[in-house]
DNA sequence: CGTAGCCTTGACCGACGTCAATGATGGTGG
DNA sequence: CCACCATCATTGACGTCGGTCAAGGCTACG
């Protein structure tokens, strides 16, 4: 689902031991390993046993869903700092599918420990809640949109959403900004990620053609540019113009 | 936003007092105000500080925000015993409105007492947890259907939702049960809720007039019917053909 | 050179929005 | 009891956004 930012877990009280410090990653009263996962690789399905839960180190994961009709929704990104999985606190199986978008590498907590650690500790579990709330407000903002906005303004407003959160969680997590797969942050000041359209397509609810047909006009008004590295920004206040920007969420700080 | 339960609170471990058996919503070390609303009333605002955290105890609300074009685009309904405005715990104002579909009562905690009590007891962050989770997945749950479904489907699997709600909410917290307004539960087997269409159309981002086409397409297959006191559930099964209908979620019971 | 991803482009069509007029209903006050 | 208004629902005419189908291009890669 991308969930946020273990790091307010020491920042929010809760003593932090030296060697989490160190590690992030590591907290203190839980297991946890690590996993790689190559392109579009999964660490779970929907219908799988909800054994972990987990947090995105470095790369681009995405969460979906198959609808009836057979058509992938992508539910969310999730970039690196983000939680994955948090479904496990609440279900025995999952709902939902995950899979890589780049060279991804996860780490993964067994559900026991972690809600065992919820009750241990209530940072936690308030740092969980303020995880899911923005995560919310993202959904909700996204349901809005799709509700009622042209295509144009939709996908506009996506790739800045896109770019302060990528933009967040580098701040947040330099570590992502190892130069590992390219769909990346800043250049010179121009942001450009690396996102197939059909990923904004089954994001947006929209069909990969007029995807297409939307983003040639928009780099046809010079807003964007497309290269081999991704999607590149060139004109933010356009863009914002067009996805008649508001901002995602109070807490996330404009850049 | 409409989040789920505070009986949890005491199911889950937290011992409770005499009190607050009598009283589900009067939890210790909380203040605790009830405020009634009339039809359309609001107990708060997009932009008003966010002072309290409600919970719903009778009746229907719902929240709703207005998108730039200036649509007003519902969020979420609310039954009782769902959670309004937890959004207070991460922000200093609100970011939606709520109004009252019908007169209902809430009861108002001040945010201050309930994150207090939520760092005291570890089961009430807890709840606060699955209350979002379940929240969170009807929100993805109708942002998918949003995306792709026809009209007609979205409407009869948003009439399904809002009775497996309804029913859950009723027999969670029989009070609702009382006859005060109409937008009521079953009646012989039968389901009925008062829900104009312009709620309808602005949960789903359809317009009034092809909410009105499509329901009275649904009249005409017999699947419900129309009168003074709500629409009329008539064929559950066809409407669950028309929806699609899988179940709204692993957690919530069918009836 | 062939194949596989991914993007583009045109022709066509249907679902759904908008506009505008008309009906039902029920509540209020004279 | 009726007149009046507000709210909500219906219906038709018409336009458009965006989906589908199908063909063709562009890298990238073995």
């Amino acid at each position: 689902m991308g969930w946020r930012i273990p790091d307010k877990l020491r920042e929010l009280g809760e003593q932090t031991t030296g060697s989490e410090m160190m590690n992030p990653f590591q907290l203190s009263g839980m297991e946890y390993s690590s996993l790689t996962l190559e392109k579009s690789e999964h660490p779970y399905r929907e219908r799988d046993s909800a054994e972990n839960v987990y947090i995105v180190r470095h790369g681009l994961c995405f969460s979906y869903r198959y609808s009836e009709e057979g058509r992938r929704q992508i539910i969310d990104l999730a970039f690196p700092g983000d939680f994955l999985g948090l479904e496990a606190l609440t279900q025995e199986h999952f709902v939902s599918s995950v899979s890589a978008l780049t060279r991804a590498e996860l780490v993964a907590y067994p559900v026991g420990d972690f809600t065992r650690q919820c009750y241990a500790k209530p940072a936690l579990s308030r740092v969980l809640v303020e995880c899911i709330a923005r995560e919310q407000a993202v959904l909700t903002k996204r349901l809005v949109g799709v509700a009622h906005s042209p295509a144009s303004q939709r996908i506009a407003h996506f790739l800045l959403e896109v770019r302060v959160r990528a933009l967040r969680s580098a701040s947040l997590h330099p570590m992502y900004t190892d130069e590992r797969d390219r769909s990346l942050v800043t250049a010179s000041g121009d942001f450009r990620i690396r996102l197939p359209q059909a990923m904004v397509a089954d994001i947006l609810g929209l069909s990969i053609v007029h995807v297409s047909r939307i983003m040639t006009r928009l780099k046809e008004g010079g807003l964007i540019k497309e290269a081999s590295t991704g999607i590149h920004y060139c004109d933010l206040d356009g863009l914002k113009g067009v996805a008649m920007w508001e901002g995602l969420a109070p807490w996330f700080d404009e850049t």
